[in-house]
DNA sequence: ATATTATGTCGTATATTTACGACATAAAGT
DNA sequence: ACTTTATGTCGTAAATATACGACATAATAT
């Protein structure tokens, strides 16, 4: 039992932490981008761009597709992914809330100095 | 050699998912927002707040001081921690400039429907 | 039918994360 | 000096994550 205690902290706090967990490795970033910067969807020689292998890919992928953030469509021989720009901007707004909560507080002084 | 291949990714990917691994976990999502609430800084009783051992909520104190989120000022006895909020500012830049990025594209159709 | 091609899944090795008790350290109180 | 109090660090067990080769599957192509 030496992992999740998760269930004692919020919804919130756990699914911000979720998806965060999701963008904690640069793989899944670049492939965020990489299916960002093409317009449409792309097949898996998403493997083709990353220095990994075709199965490790795919692993991330799943992860990605497990929490929604992207969806892939079989089309005959190839899958086509894409972004979840729904998600993704709902995710959007949950991170930029939790960031203008942390940031709006004066907390330290403008040193290193902690004047409590 | 199974781990690592973080070097063949872009400094921004890197940055990113180092940051985002920082939010990965619910109980450094609450103690970020938990030294936001109150003005100043807390002490160690922040292991009092959440619903984990006194080692444990020190270790992930230790991860988010690592990457700068955190500051910690020796007071004596205690231990003052406080947010880096310049650094938090940035890191939020960073997220937003990601997130515009990922949710500009028209990617899929409105539906499920992926029509590459 | 058989080969080819594009993917996913399984098994597995290694690295990292999470969690906590036990001990170390150091300041403050008696 | 000795105890108390607040923290950090070490060691360690268990859970997860990362990475990849080998095999399975299913749709085309020949």
């Amino acid at each position: 039992m030496t992992y999740a205690k998760t269930e004692a902290f919020t919804a919130e706090q756990q699914q911000l932490a979720r998806v965060a967990k999701a963008l904690a490795h640069p793989a899944r970033v670049a492939i965020i981008q990489l299916l960002a910067s093409k317009q449409a969807c792309i097949s898996g020689d998403i493997a083709a761009e990353l220095p990994l292998s075709r199965t490790t890919v795919s692993q991330h992928l799943q992860e990605l597709k497990a929490l929604g953030l992207i969806k892939g469509e079989i089309d005959g021989l190839t899958v086509c992914y894409c972004l979840n720009t729904e998600l993704l901007q709902r995710v959007q707004q949950q991170f930029v809330t939790f960031f203008i909560e942390a940031t709006s507080g004066a907390a330290c002084g403008p040193d290193d100095a902690c004047a409590c």
